[in-house]
DNA sequence: ATTTCATCGGACAGTGTGTATTCCGATGCA
DNA sequence: TGCATCGGAATACACACTGTCCGATGAAAT
């Protein structure tokens, strides 16, 4: 309010030391975020906490990253690249269709399982909190359009079960690759990674596909 | 604690007139909770804002309910009722194995679609507050052991698909009755609760059972 | 007339988020 | 080297919501 017309004429900084340094203590914050999933479920992430553990001051943890929401906003944004989300980007664009499906399936299960306890945060989060869908709209981002369009390449390419249509297909698949499919497999049941792949891709495929 | 030794020769009293007015107390805060799903996600549901709608005060909800969490339960408690939840039982105990999982597919869809949002709010509670999980235990009991019951009588009756096991069958039918998998054909894509019930029938069918 | 009980209404403690303000000290330009 | 600048600490505060406690009230039951 009283610092409006200050800067003209004035230094104009270039930080370099300070901007790494800051930059650590982002990291630092958001491991601590990241740990405290550990300890517990989405409501133990308390600013509060994450900032003692972080060895920063809750204020700092503000100033980085504006609220609680915008933290875990952040921690998804880390999680798309700590899991390469690329590579599913990557798997769809086989050109066998029925391939791509196997391949962007297992694609979605390794990044799940990538941080199980986070993902599972932020999707849950997502049903009860209003303000968190922010968070998992980075991750579940495409995910819709991607098996519309899945389904349409195995129409195209003959791949499809008799009797059924490409809108069929395509809900189907959103159920098969969705986040819960996964958890339940791999949390509620307790099957290792590579089984709910292989469980996963078994079901998306016997939905949709023909038989070979 | 200090009124432990009270009501010997004390009169007793038969409730009549207040034991009913207090039941139609309790149904009106049950009510208004209910109603605050349809106004946001769980979180929206305050004590105060419950309390308020009810027509009652605060501290009524709390003798009655005792906290948040036991008014949550008692809610998926009346769910259970409404929904008329031994009709998926009495589904699953069809002699056709096969009848029975379509028929306890669409029974489970029909549950969850009677109060979609108090089942959502419930469900997801369940994997965010540790404390909840009770609420929601009274629904997904006996789910996991009945999947795997049904599994077991599909192979008596040779209707597995050929080269799939029971365990592998149990966890796929997990996967396509969960309310995961309702909620995203019913919420995420909006799709309407016949065509859910017959999207997942035909999901959990061609996942574990031979061609017809 | 008296007892009992549902309900009220308010005070209070606890815990969490979010905001505003002030101060310190390292950084880096001149 | 002097000093402006910015990262971050510290602190106090507002606010929202849950829970607990307790005395008061008035209608129902005897």
């Amino acid at each position: 309010m009283k610092y409006h017309a200050v800067n003209m004429d004035k230094r104009r900084y270039v930080q370099r030391a300070r901007a790494a340094s800051a930059e650590v203590t982002r990291l630092r914050i958001l491991d601590a975020a990241e740990a405290s999933f550990d300890r517990g479920p989405l409501a133990a992430v308390r600013i509060d906490d994450v900032a003692r553990r972080a060895g920063v001051s809750r204020s700092t943890v503000y100033t980085l990253f504006d609220s609680r929401r915008g933290l875990l906003v952040a921690l998804a944004g880390r999680l798309r690249e700590v899991a390469e989300f690329e590579r599913l980007i990557e798997a769809s664009m086989h050109p066998d269709a029925r391939e791509s499906l196997r391949r962007a399936q297992r694609e979605s299960v390794r990044i799940f399982a990538t941080r199980p306890e986070l993902a599972r945060a932020l999707f849950t989060m997502a049903g009860v909190d209003a303000d968190a869908v922010a968070a998992v709209a980075a991750l579940e981002d495409g995910r819709r359009p991607g098996m519309v369009h899945l389904a349409r390449r195995l129409e195209e390419q003959g791949q499809l079960r008799a009797g059924i249509g490409v809108k069929e297909a395509a809900d189907l698949l959103s159920v098969a690759t969705s986040f819960p499919a996964f958890d339940e497999l791999f949390h509620a049941l307790g099957l290792p990674e590579e089984v709910v792949a292989d469980r996963l891709v078994a079901l998306a495929e016997r939905a949709v596909c023909r038989d070979e």
